[in-house]
DNA sequence: GCCGTTTTCGGCCCGACTGTTTTCAGTCG
């Protein structure tokens, strides 16, 4: 459904860059740029919004976009786009992602050397035609030459599960230092964001220099960029960039603020400001010449009559608007969360045993966790047989003896589950009679990924005992697209069944995503937040689903790992 | 091209850095 949203928001960012490249007025491009950002970001159809005459409603749509996504759903092209799209090769606009290379010096190139694709620039940087251009010294070259290079790798963003725990051990690396008096993560990092571009991470503190000093050569520090007084630059060993700022303690509140972001956030904060006879930056908020707030970020956006927005929704998609109102969300937090409930162990494809899993699970203050192995027809990944899992549910009753709380000791509970493949018909891999003994069912999808997967899905959400989907779109996070779904029929059909859908913590799926879980959750549907870990050392990833609950806006109660179980077990309660 | 509790016209976020200048344009975040 999302389809023509991203098709649309294509296209305008498209044209923003033909009308960049073309001189045009910047506010006007910045416009095609907004539009651009806000549709794609939209929770509903686009076609719908058209439809009901209502796409004017979406801030940043006036009359003129209106037209042109009007005449895109009609007609399937937009006239003014095809028009500017003619006037210059494809492959020159493509140029203009280059970093260091910006839309004058594209047009000076095209204009004076002819240069009109990728080959052609690198050609004119080594026979250097480049170099002998007006206003282009080696300097500026060198910097061409480094984007292109950059450009060409085409840089992968870094999956947030994967930098979110060197950047911690950066952090309480740095701690250390006596100089350090306060630190963060900045950045698409604090919004919790599934992946990352650069790094950054915020300081205050007296001596700049000592700070950066130690910072670079810390031991997992692979390369340094830069190092100057307040910013340095280093590459990892596993080759992520780091920027560390450095600022003054009174103005540590401000810098966090500006440096987390997103963008779109922070200018819209500003054009708040500046209604209201301030200016925020980087320091902090001033009335004329007298800075009112900076040290933190409680004061800077209290200055602008706002309660503190939590990093994980500043978008610019309303929660200014909400904050404005007072009418936050009370986002779910990591510490609401009581059990998890999709667990594998080496009866499956895991790595180690219930008892194990559970022991990790419980020092985290789980109350309860749900061994959820593979059904047996998933061989690959070690599918338990009908007979395997009766033995695994005597085996969990076992230990849930063993384990089990007695006087001030708090127990942990496990629930005996399956992760139960759904077949290409429909149908489930277990007989009912088998599925009944389980405390809880979560049907999945493993193959078949283009063979009627939104009915087969629907069907198996319609099973009573299937209480949740486990990752539903099947997507890995850059590497594969998922499943071929109509997602908005399988949410309506969640909602209707009263299906919870997981939202997987592991660190490539994060599926669903916090787009999808925003628009699920505005059709009424009930999530559940859990891990698929096949390892204890996977139990921390829960906080990358938690992330992802709370940039959809989720709050507790619409989770339902945020429930204490039921005194009396065996069947886990979603009524159905 | 969008937008409006000062406006339907005249604004549109803000600052740093870099490189090439000699007071500033271009680019980035």
């Amino acid at each position: 459904m999302e389809i023509k949203n991203v098709q649309i928001a294509n296209i305008f960012n498209r044209m923003a860059d033909i009308l960049e490249f073309k001189g045009e007025n910047s506010f006007k491009i910045n416009a095609y740029r907004k539009a651009a950002r806000v549709i794609q970001d939209l929770t509903e159809d686009i076609e719908t919004l058209a439809k009901e005459g209502r796409l004017r409603d979406i801030p940043g749509v006036g009359e003129g976009i209106a037209k042109k996504i009007d005449e895109y759903i009609k007609t399937g092209r937009i006239t003014r786009y095809e028009e500017i799209k003619t006037e210059f090769p494809e492959s020159l606009i493509d140029l203009s992602d280059i970093v260091g290379l910006g839309p004058k010096t594209l047009r000076l190139i095209y204009r004076e050397l002819g240069i009109k694709n990728l080959l052609e620039l690198q050609r004119a940087i080594e026979n250097g035609s480049l170099a002998n251009l007006p206003q282009m010294g080696e300097k500026k070259v060198e910097n061409i030459k480094q984007g292109l290079k950059l450009f060409q790798a085409s840089r992968e963003r870094i999956l947030l599960g994967f930098a979110l725990p060197e950047v911690l051990g950066l952090i309480s690396e740095l701690q250390k230092l006596p100089e350090i008096t306060n630190i963060s993560p900045a950045g698409s990092l604090r919004r919790l964001k599934e992946t990352v571009g650069d790094i950054d991470i915020l300081v205050a503190g007296k001596d700049g220099r000592k700070i950066i000093e130690h910072f670079v050569h810390l031991p997992s520090v692979r390369e340094i960029l830069a190092a100057g007084e307040t910013k340095a630059s280093i590459i990892t060993a596993d080759g992520m960039q780091v920027d560390l700022r450095v600022v003054e303690e009174n103005s540590f509140g401000a810098a966090l603020q500006y440096f987390t972001g997103s963008k779109a956030h922070n200018i819209k904060l500003r054009e708040m400001a500046k209604k209201k006879g301030l200016k925020l930056n980087e320091y902090g908020v001033f009335m004329g010449e007298e800075k009112i707030a900076g040290k933190n970020e409680e004061e800077v956006y209290e200055a602008l009559n706002l309660p503190w927005i939590p990093p994980e929704i500043r978008e610019d998609s309303g929660e200014i608007e909400a904050a404005s109102n007072h009418n936050l969300p009370q986002l779910v937090q990591p510490d609401d969360i009581l059990g998890d409930l999709h667990l594998h162990t080496n009866w499956s494809d895991g790595s180690c045993s219930i008892e194990e899993m559970a022991h990790h699970a419980k020092t985290l203050g789980y109350r309860y966790i749900a061994i959820c192995d593979h059904s047996q027809s998933v061989k690959y990944a070690g599918g338990l047989t009908e007979d395997k899992l009766l033995r695994q549910i005597e085996e969990i009753a076992r230990l849930n003896e063993k384990l089990s709380g007695t006087g001030f000791k708090p127990g942990i509970r496990i629930l005996a589950g399956s992760e139960v493949d759904i077949k290409n018909d429909g149908s489930l891999d277990y007989p009912d009679w088998l599925l009944e003994k389980l405390d809880i069912v979560i049907g999945a999808i493993h193959t078949g990924f283009k063979h009627n997967v939104t009915e087969r899905i629907c069907r198996a959400m319609e099973h009573p005992l299937v209480k949740i989907i486990a990752h539903p779109t099947g997507r890995l996070i850059s590497s594969r697209e998922g499943y071929v779904i109509d997602l908005e029929k399988i949410l309506e059909k969640a909602s209707q069944t009263k299906t919870a859908l997981e939202i997987n913590s592991y660190y490539e799926r994060l599926d669903l995503n916090d787009l999808n879980c925003k628009l699920a959750s505005e059709l009424g549907v009930k999530f559940v937040i859990n891990t698929d870990a096949h390892h204890p050392q996977h139990l921390w990833m829960m906080k990358l689903g938690v992330g992802v609950a709370r940039r959809a806006w989720l709050n507790k109660d619409s989770i339902i790992n945020t429930q204490p179980l039921p005194e009396r077990l065996p069947k886990f309660t979603i009524n159905k």
